[in-house]
DNA sequence: ATTAATATACTGGAAAACCAGTAGAAAAAA
DNA sequence: TTTTTTCTACTGGTTTTCCAGTATATTAAT
């Protein structure tokens, strides 16, 4: 069952099996992707790199569909090397591999445009699917990294402190660089009183300038 | 085949049907979705809704596995439903169905939980992918869809002004709510130069306050 | 009807930000 | 190597923010 080379179905059509390329610093990790992918005919390992730097000269000259890429690389990191082959070769997938998984890499690795993230300990299914789904253009992020951007994302919009309409309206008119005397005169009040209310803005949000204040308040969507 | 209850196979097994409830104010769309979906096994279309309210009513008492979610309902709006429903039943996922992707929603969308997007012009292949992707609890995003939200993220980062290394390290200490001071400190350099690299700062963002630069830098994603 | 929350407004003083101009040293680009 | 850019640093003065209180009229909520 396992052994027949041309098996076509209706949906899932192998043509050539798509290639990839392995990036990883440890020769164990690598061993251990060839392995898993080795038995499936979909997926064809066309070499491996241990840093970046060899993985952007291969780019130069040569190309492939998808991208295993480790974050921690001994020369560049993780986040660079997503926009360096993306520079080099826009249509590469790119499949972000990490044992752990920090929010914060995470989602400055998508933001530069990996097609997917997996943890190492993802089984062969997973890989497979991971691979094929990113080679096809969509994106690929295994339950556990949901999980954690789910977490970094409502610990974003947790405890927001509720604001009051006026506070609302006052911190909007704050972020758009009006001064407390053009908000006064704008809403027809004093300048002290829209002190006052910057003031329980920061005390709020528990910060002690309108420069976090505002970062805050745009990053968690308030205005 | 079809008839055992239980049939396990090693890798693509295929329990039950995923339970797909239509949320669409366009009857055709429906019919077409429910064409669409008829012939493959792995999907059994539950039931459909054409606005918001009878579909949360419906959630109340009876769950489904995906929901195919228009955008543009004629009581709730896309958004809000998504948010609605997660709130409801956290674990059903849904898939946004829109003719046109407007960026900002899609985005909107998907910050608030929605676990794919698609286009009304994808393929019945894609739309069962999307279904057995997001019921798996990953995300799906057709290939145009990607493309939207890339040419966004461009346009959001586009025209901003070059800061150089040391100014963009200093807009971000001045993000992070640190004081002229404070950041001096850090640098080791004196606070009159940091004062002057806010100057430069503000000159470039064309601001002539804190608040505004940071605004726009948190919006720009520069920070 | 009473309590609680919200929006309003003030004083007065310390700290920080903002503005305008200048200028030398170091690093990068030509 | 010369030029340009970047990073560094200063003077001196104005404006704004920030802090710590206090206090009253108006709304909501109980």
């Amino acid at each position: 069952m396992k052994a027949q080379p041309l098996t076509y179905t209706s949906t899932s059509m192998q043509h050539k099996p798509i290639s990839v390329l392995i990036v990883d610093d440890h020769p164990m990790v690598i061993e251990g992707l060839k392995t898993l992918l080795s038995d499936n005919p979909r997926v064809a390992v066309k070499t491996h790199f241990t840093n970046g730097k060899d993985t952007l000269e291969f780019l130069e000259k040569q190309i492939v569909d998808v991208i295993l890429l480790d974050v921690n690389l001994p020369d560049i990191n993780g986040v660079e090397m997503v926009k360096l082959i993306l520079n080099k070769r826009a249509t590469i997938k790119i499949l972000g591999l990490s044992t752990y998984s920090e929010p914060s890499i995470i989602n400055q690795m998508i933001k530069n445009g990996v097609k997917g993230y997996l943890l190492k300990n993802a089984t062969a299914d997973e890989l497979v699917n991971a691979i094929s789904q990113v080679d096809q253009g969509n994106f690929y992020f295994g339950t556990e990294v949901q999980k954690i951007l789910a977490d970094s994302v409502s610990q974003e919009s947790k405890d927001i402190p509720k604001l009051t309409r006026r506070e609302t309206h006052i911190l909007r008119l704050i972020a758009d660089g009006k001064t407390t005397n053009t908000i006064a005169e704008e809403l027809f009040i004093s300048p002290l009183t829209v002190e006052t209310h910057r003031r329980n803005l920061m005390q709020k949000m528990e910060v002690s300038n309108a420069a976090s204040l505002i970062k805050i308040a745009v990053e968690k969507k308030l205005i």
